[in-house]
Formats: C-alpha cells, structure tokens, sequence
DNA sequence: GATGAATGAGATTTCATTCAT
DNA sequence: AATGAATGAAATCTCATTCAT
C-alpha cells in the first residue's frame, strides 16, 4: 500500500463520492464483502469485478487504482461508524437528557450492538484494516478521539460530579463499557452462538452498570 | 491461500518445529514481525529473506512455501496464546485452590494481560488471521472451546454453585471478563497510552468482581 | 502501428482534409502539439480530447482511430515542408530569374531557416516519425526526392555550368547546405540561444557561399 | 515516462552499470536494437526478452522497469557519444599539437562521421530520446556543454587568435561543422547512397575548411 | 453529432517457487 | 546447505476503440 498517497486518494475519492452510479454502487458492494471476507492484498480486481457483474476496465474506469477502491469502500464504514456515535449519541441519547445511569448505559449499549449486529461486513473490513494500515489507525484515531472529547467523555464527567459513576479513570470506564461491547462482534466472527440480541443488550447492560456504579 | 492443505501442512510443520536451527529462528521471527505489520498476503518471500539475513532460497530450503512459514509462525502464537491457559491455570491459578473470587478473577486479569503485554506482535498476526483464514478460526475455536471446557468453564460453574459468582450465562461472564481483557490489546495497537500495567490489572480485576458478585 | 494500412489510411484522410470542421481542426492542433511533446505512442487518446475540449466519442467520430489523426497532422506538415519548397522557390527564387549564387543561397537559406523558426513543433512531429516509421520515411524519401529532381537538382546544375559553384557531388552540396541549416532546429531542440534570426540567416548565408564558390 | 525519477534511476543504474552479467549485456542489446528501431514506447518487455532470449520475468530480475532499462541502454551511448569527445579528441587531435587548421577539421570530421558511421543504431536511439525526454535534453546539454568548454571552444579560440580560422561566432562555427557531419546520420537514417566514407570525409573536409578559412 | 461509460486485449509488473551452481 | 538468478503464472493497470444514450 502506497501509504503516502492515502490522504489524497482518500480526499480526491471523497469528492467523488456524492454521486455515485448505479455501477459504482455495484464495485463498492462486492469490494466490500471481497475485502472483509479474504482481506484487501488477497482480492482481486477481477474477483470484484465479477461479483459486481461489470468487466475488470470498468472497475478501473470508475477508480484509478485499487487502494481508492479500498478508501471508498472504508469511507463509508469509518463515517458509519464513528459519525454515527455523534448523531445517535446526541439524537438518541444524550438529547434525551437521561438523567439515570441505567437509562444512559443501556441506551449506548443497545446502540452499539445492534451497530455491530448490522454492519459485521463493514467492521471486519475496518478491524482489517486497523491491523495493518498505520494511515487508517492515524484517521481512526483523530476522528474517534474527537468524537469521545465532544460528546462521551462530557457525559461520564457530568456523571461522576452527580455521584451517578464510580470515580474510576475515563480509560478504564471505555475499555470495560467498549471492550465487552466489542467482544460481542468477536462472537459473530467466530460464529459463536448469542442469546438473541435484545436479551444480550439487557444482560450486558446490567451487568455494566452493576459494575459501573459507585 | 490453498485451504485444503492447511491441517496437512500444520501437521507436516509441527513435527519439525521440536529442532528449528538458528537459521529458522531467523526467518521465523523475520516473517513473524512482516506479517504482523503488513499482512501476510503484503508480505513476500523476498522481504522475509532480507530481514532474516539469508537468501530466498534458504528459506524455501528450511520451508516448503510461504503459508507453511505462516503455520511455522503462527503455531507457536497459537499454543503460546491457548496452551498457556492449561498450564499457567493449572499451576498459577486452579492448583492453589482459589478460594475467593478476589484471587481468581485477578489471577487470570493479570495473566492474561501480562501475556498480551509481552505478545501483542504475534497477537496482531493471530487477530489477522482470525479475520480473513477461515481454517485457523477453526482450529481456534477447537483449541479454545476445549480448553474452556476443561479448566474455565468448570471453575465458573463451581464458583456458581459456591454462591461465589452471579447466576449469568457463562458466555456473557466470558464476553465480560476477556473483552474487557482483550480491549487492553486495542491500546496497545492504537497506541493509546495506559497506566501502568500493574495499575491497569488492579482496577480491571476488582471492576470485573464488582460486575461478577452475585 | 499497423503499417500496411498507411497508405490506405493516407488517401482516405486527404479526401477529408479539404474542408475541416472547427471541432476536427482543434483536435488536430491539440494532437500535433501533444504528438510532438512526448511523441505518437505515448499520447492518449484521452489526452487529445481533453487537450481539444472535445470528448473521447467526438475524436472517433471525425477520425476512425489515432493513426488516420497522427496522418491527418503529418499531412500539412509534410506539405508545408516539402511541397511549400516548390511554390515558395519558384515564386521567390527561381522565378526572379536570380543571376548570382549569393542571391540563390541567401534564398534557400532565409525561406527554409524561417520556415524552421515558424514551424518548430511540427518538425518535431516528423523528425520523430522519421526516426521510426518506416512507411513515413519512404513517403519522405519519394517526395523530397521528385522536388529536388524538379527543382533544385536543376538549378544546381545550372549554377554550376555557367560555372558559379564549385564542381562537387550534389549530394554533398545538399549535405552542407541542408546540414547547416537543420542545425538550427537542432538549437531549436536543445533550447540553445542563437542570435537574432535575421543576423544568422546573414552569416550562415554568407558561409555557405564561400564554401560553396568555386 | 516518470521524469521525476529519471535521475535517481539513473544513478541506480549506473552502479549496476560496471559488472553486467552475460544476460543483462543480451537483453540491453535487444533493448537497444527494438529502442532504436521502433521507439521506446512501441516496444513492449515481451518484445525485449523474446529477442534477447530470456523470460520476461528475467528481464524485471535485473531491471526495476522499463524505464530503467532504457536509461541503462542510454548511458553507454551517452557516454560514447560525448566522453569519447573528450578522450579521441585529446589522444587523437589536440594531443598532436596539430598546426594546420587542415588537419584539425578533417581529423574532427574523420572522427565524428567514422564514430556515426559505427553507431547508427545508438545514435537512432539518442536522437529519438533527445525529441521527446526532457530530462535526457537536459543532461546532454549539460555534458555536452562541459565537453565543449573544455576541449573545443579553447582550440577554435588558439585558431582564431592565431588568425587561422574566419572571426565567426563560436555556436555558427560548430553549427556548420556539427550540421554538415550530423547531415551524414540523416542520411543513414534515410537510407540515401553515400560516396564511400573516406571519401565523403575528404570532401567534407575540404568545404569545411574552405568555409572557415579567415 | 456529441458524450463519456464500458470493454477487452494487451502491457507492465510482481512474486512464489524452482534450480543450477 | 546456501545462494540468488531464472521463470511462469497471475495480478494490476492502460488504453484504443465501441456503443448506448
């Protein structure tokens, strides 16, 4: 992966991406679940374009090389993913003005999981991608950081001063609350059997809040 | 990948990883490292050989293909990750005769966190795998549920009936106990700052107790 | 380059070249340019048509594929280069019936080293050509050949009865004269500073007469 | 073609350039033979180890790319065409401590047209690099400039100060020697009857030195 | 006529693997 | 055993040309 070009494919790809055909559509779809399944280096651009029903010179008539294929396809997913804690979060959410520990952490849990329930293909790409694409964890990072600053962060602050949270290290409170929710998309890649998921949500909150209580 | 020949492969490799020269070290540890970086499909023969400092050719002497230097690479990962559970359970943890869930729950906390500390390389490689190779997942999923159902799962079950523990699925105290664990391995690929480990341990074990408490 | 088609491909595009539309004519000039630039093989046909303002489709419908358009550029070239030797020398030079070689060579000199100043881009396009295009090279040859036959071979001749020139091989004559004042395109080329046009016309005029003097 | 790279290319190159192996010498020979004759360009990396009687796999095994082979063709050519300057120049003509502006002129006549004469083929290759590559124009004028600085101007300058060249500026003096004898490649280009070259050489000589006689 | 999306043939390049030394 | 040159199969990418709109 030609690393130092990914900020400027990634903005030429954004331009583009407003207005994407009925084919384009196509490409990125059958990238995306060729990607996430086999990994990006192990995919083809043949593979995709037979999946995507077009000829291997269309696919690159719509994107200059395979690396914007791979951008276009994670822009979304990153945006859908992390954009999404701040509309959810704030629509959802926070704009409820929950004022129960109970309310807050159910509500985020029920938020992320049925995320994860929904987007698996999307999520295995990105968590790929995590692992081997030092300019992706850099995007991943500035943007999550941001979004944890504006809208999470605040929330378990204005907790811990109503004595609502245990005084515990912001880090800490993430990783049990994002870790056990993340594991439940570990049991999905390792098709793992689940309660059903509405019983998961409820299970998993209470026992977060069981152990995030003062 | 040729899929069909994976557990032919492992079976062939295992055998020989009793007596590696120091040549194969070399070329074990080089892989292992370019693998975790970039992937195994990024990563060539060539690259390999350079960093281990031999030529290609005596890698392909000491190993019959790429994948088989992989399956070289990542049993040892592999046993390291899962093996390590019987037998540091066993001797740390289950063979004390824990009383408390105190000492349990910190006991596997900081071993298993300690492990991941001083294996988030060949962590990485295994997550990668997980994603994309479908035959490791199932030979981890073997591995794993079997050792589970030897040492894990039954000491749960008696810390249940002791009145030690909640009544909750297991698969929910599990996904609660190693997700919270296992997000201490996002850090780390994240590179996002922690406490000190010793710290870390201490404030995971007693949150996960206080969720766990009947 | 499909060389049998060459002359097939000539004739049909000269039919065309008689009345040019405004589109066909901005194609044209946007691929002698870029023809010259960077040479035939390495031009696009994309690149013609953005370098027009005309789309791919358009450069097809008025030129059956890019050789007939590299013919129709050569064309004018080839024309303007030779055939411009018979009108211009038997309008300016040979019709005014000169009397002196001074006046002959001065002639010869300041029509074609200012043809070479006006029409640097398209001699480039054809040397290029000459250089590997064999077909192109042969239409050169027969073309040349009969105007020299026709024009200058005779006035040479002549000059050189009424005894005005020295008594040297024609092809040699041709050699220093032509040489000399290729050489200037060759300035052209190399980006090399000359002096002012009209003094070089003067001193390689007066050169060529003391060499040429019997 | 990358011109970016076009002199760290050929840096590398040149390194490689002083122990070529029996089989990089067979694929810059065919290189240079299909370069010259058809272009770089048209010439395809089939094309090359097919005539050189190598697997095209083979001929990337010693060169990156094409480019670099090609730039590997060039250098030698380069270097004979201009250091040769230098070296049959100062062991063959002004080591001599010729006298006679006689002997100067044919000597740098015999010379350049007997070296032409020898190396057609390379020449093709130069002159064809020479219309389209901006990076090789500049490199040529650079050395070439040098090699002019130091070897030539200084002799016509002794001829003139001695009074026994024609008080011309320097660039129409080599103009008319460098057009006439660069004249005899044209027509090997053309493929047009030549007088047998020793006697071309006199003839040349004899105008030339006419010519710039004070 | 005009457009530019679509295509297929082919070119460049990569790389796992083999093999002569 | 060790080396690295050699190879062929396959992957990425290019582009002249066609064609539906």
């Amino acid at each position: 992966m030609q690393e130092q070009n990914f900020r400027e494919l990634y903005l030429q790809t954004l331009e583009k991406m407003s207005d994407l055909t009925e084919r384009q559509k196509k490409v990125l779809q059958a990238a995306l679940e060729l990607f996430a399944a086999q990994g990006f280096e192990a995919t083809t651009s043949a593979q995709i374009a037979e999946k995507a029903g077009v000829s291997v010179g269309s696919v690159y008539h719509h994107f200059p090389n395979k690396q914007a294929i791979l951008i276009a396809v994670l822009t979304p997913v990153f945006r859908g993913t992390l954009e999404s804690v701040a509309d959810e979060f704030m629509t959802n959410t926070f704009s409820r003005g929950f004022v129960t520990l109970d309310e807050f952490i159910t509500n985020v849990v029920r938020d992320r999981m049925t995320y994860i329930h929904d987007n698996a293909t999307e999520l295995k790409l990105m968590f790929g991608q995590l692992l081997t694409n030092v300019q992706f964890v850099e995007q991943i990072k500035a943007f999550f950081g941001k979004q944890l600053e504006l809208f999470v962060l605040p929330t378990i602050e204005r907790f811990k001063k109503e004595g609502k949270i245990a005084d515990l290290p912001n880090e800490i409170i993430l990783q049990l609350t994002l870790g056990t929710i993340v594991a439940y998309f570990g049991k999905l890649i390792l098709n793992i059997e689940s309660l059903p998921i509405e019983q998961e949500i409820n299970i998993i909150s209470t026992l977060l809040i069981k152990a995030l209580r003062p």
